[in-house]
DNA sequence: GATAAAGCCGAGTGAAACGGTAGGGATTAA
DNA sequence: TTAATCCCTACCGTTTCACTCGGCTTTATC
């Protein structure tokens, strides 16, 4: 039950992008430095961000990364679907439960099936929008405690 | 985000022991075969559950595993805690967040710290009781269903 | 038109975790 | 005494994770 690099790196990555949203192409060198993340990883993450809609980019020189939609239009569950392929925690929960032989005999499934209603909630109704400004507000609040 | 194996036999065998409580110690190898369990493999996730107070054993011929409590008072998050050391979904979470540096600048935090509150919440509230109960009913609608 | 900065792509790799096995020892009811 | 049971340590093959490498294409700028 650990959250995985791919998705976090991922994330932040998404949310990076989001605080230039509407001023153009960012490049990956940029969005690696300033969240600290390996250029050539985060390129893989980029890619999955890409094949799945979520970012488009420009080629050549002075090109980058872009959001392909407002960040509040951007809900976490598909983003971390982009990057790690499902968020389900098992195989009996969601569309395919058959890869589960005795699925309706294990007696884990019925927790399996809340948990999982109640995390796809949470990453339903959560926006890279909403991060983004919970980001910047923490930021303001670090600088402002500094500076006193 | 995946649920171990090792939680989910885990889980499965203290059930298993759920619907003896009172009768008795139930040997490593009938809730092997009952849910379908290397017994090797089964008996290490025991040994967890013991040093974490859950289960407890008799020795010798006629011993096995007994629940230490009732069901109802044995919840999923201690049971999964036994299991796999433990249910955070990140370092940053929970009580020693100062395993994350940038904990206070992470754009990813404020998800995790919801989403693992929501989880939490859940894992806590469910006992080892009710899923016992729930799998009782499911077994019997299934047995109706078939002989009707 | 050359150049350099950017993205695009597939393959590879070391380490760790996962899932499970093997084999012997200690305990105890019958 | 014996056989069934739990106890313990070590090991091991596979997969996943996190990450790297090297070469390619595209394009703005000089």
């Amino acid at each position: 039950m650990k959250f995985s690099t791919r998705g976090t790196y991922g994330l932040r990555a998404v949310v990076e992008l989001a605080k230039h949203y509407g001023e153009g192409p960012v490049s990956l060198a940029a969005v690696a430095a300033e969240q600290g993340i390996s250029e050539a990883y985060l390129e893989q993450l980029m890619r999955s961000l890409k094949n799945a809609g979520i970012v488009k980019t420009t080629r050549g020189k002075t090109g980058g990364y872009l959001l392909t939609r407002e960040p509040q239009s951007i809900s976490v569950l598909e983003t971390l679907r982009a990057l790690e392929g499902s968020t389900d925690i098992a195989d009996c929960v969601g569309a395919d439960a058959s890869v589960c032989e005795n699925a309706c005999t294990c007696s884990a499934r019925p927790l399996f099936l809340k948990l999982q209603s109640r995390i796809n909630a949470v990453l339903e109704e959560t926006t890279i929008g909403e991060l983004t400004e919970d980001h910047i507000e923490q930021k303001k609040r670090i600088e402002h405690a500094r500076l006193s």
